[in-house]
DNA sequence: GCTCTATTTTTGTCAGACAGAATTTCTTGC
DNA sequence: GCAAGAAATTCTGTCTGACAAAAATAGAGC
């Protein structure tokens, strides 16, 4: 017998509820290896037999794991697959937070002012020629959307997505995407609402020039500048910078 | 009767399971503040009863909005709470997510040195006095502390929390703290290996000083030394900056 | 070997049950 | 009238057993 009740063996006077003591249990087989990334769970029955309780209290402990992104069904309603948490399943839940704390624009930009440059300066030292091509390839895109009259905002994201990337560095993008992507489709917003396209693609090409010629400064300065514009074209567009995000939010399936 | 099946009555030949249907729409209803904040959650059999599905399935709901954080028991085993996802709810994922990235000691060192002297000085623009109160509290402990020959790692971690919190930016707040939760044990290490304790006091110190003052320039360049002493401090300690980070992680309860 | 059907698993859901903890209601003594 | 204690009610955690539909597997036939 499975026993991962501590000792405790009634089932109503556990200190833990016996579907969280198995979703645990099973968290650890996972990051353990014991359960290896790309493999599927064994079914309902076969866990519920293996930990001795009943399916219904393994269905509970599934939802827990599934919740936080180290389990996750493939495509249809087929069996469950071990995986490693995506950038999305953390970003879902720390976008909630940002939108339940009433995050205001000015708190997003003050993050990005920090982080942005810095990426840009990494970028300028490790990119690889990959890397560059991406921006150069998205650069290439937003100003043909931009002749056509067309909308900025994903493409704006993507750059500095891109940007971010090239750093190789995956705990900056970590911290920076979420911000990000709450931020610039504001940031767009305003710089369509000025006539500002030009000023952007102006921004984003001097920055990516920099990145491609390994100049660390530059890009650190263009990028700076860059971010700086948002808060000077609220100014402009006499938005409101204290304004509070907002935003669909779900962070179920 | 409250359909939130998409029009699809079959229980069995809808798109979505039931149990998600119905924990995004309590995500739903509790994001919208229909479910505000600090209240309870009907128990499960009345839900059951108002999404007109069993109480299994309404506990396989539950059981996923428990894991985003945004409801929490309250102690002991009572009801529901319907709560703001803080920090630590999605550290562990970030923490997770990280690990699992093989994340190095530079890589978070350079999210750091991006974040932290932008914190600084915003704290030196923005602190209350109470907030000044709690950092100095926080640097006397740590030099007695010192003194006493007792480990710094918990309370370094705490000053950079604390400048943090001065800043009154919850999003710049949330994008380091998981980050330095890793980082400052290692910096701590490193530091007294070095025998560099004073060292660490001298900085915090400055950083408070330039804070307290207002000083914003002072107070980035304090800091911005302060986090660089890592990196010489690993060279001169010898230790490998580029090693992945390690520790236990659960996302669990 | 390959396709098409038949059988077995597996998942999603339900109804009903029960013990023990928590909560509420009711007594009863002051 | 109110507080302490007892009784009744609710609620959670868990189990059993059941069933339909989808998916996976085994067979049968070509």
């Amino acid at each position: 017998m499975n026993d991962i009740f501590n000792g405790e063996t009634d089932a109503t006077t556990r200190s833990r509820p016996a579907f969280r003591s198995i979703a645990r249990e099973l968290e650890q087989q996972i990051l353990s290896g014991a359960l290896p990334v790309g493999s599927t769970l064994p079914s309902e029955t076969s866990l519920a037999d293996q930990f001795n309780v009943s399916r219904s209290t393994i269905r509970e402990a599934i939802r827990l794991l599934e919740q936080t992104g180290i389990i996750r069904r493939a495509e249809g309603r087929n069996k469950l697959r071990i995986t490693m948490p995506r950038a999305e399943d953390i970003g879902a839940r720390i976008k909630t937070a940002f939108l339940l704390q009433e995050t205001t624009f000015e708190q997003l930009w003050e993050v990005l002012t920090a982080i942005e440059p810095m990426c840009a300066a990494i970028a300028a030292t490790k990119s690889s020629p990959d890397d560059l091509e991406k921006i150069e390839d998205n650069l290439r895109r937003t100003e043909t959307a931009h002749a056509a009259g067309d909308d900025l905002v994903g493409l704006d994201v993507e750059f500095h997505n891109l940007v971010a990337a090239a750093t190789g560095n995956g705990a900056l993008q970590l911290s920076r995407e979420t911000v990000g992507e709450l931020f610039y489709p504001a940031f767009a917003q305003v710089m369509a609402r000025l006539n500002a396209g030009e000023r952007l693609i102006l921004a984003h090409r001097k920055i990516f020039d920099a990145i491609a010629s390994g100049d660390r400064g530059e890009a650190h300065s263009w990028m700076d500048r860059h971010i700086g514009d948002f808060q000077r074209g609220c100014d402009l567009a006499n938005l409101d910078f204290d304004a509070p995000i907002t935003g669909p939010m779900s962070e179920i399936s």
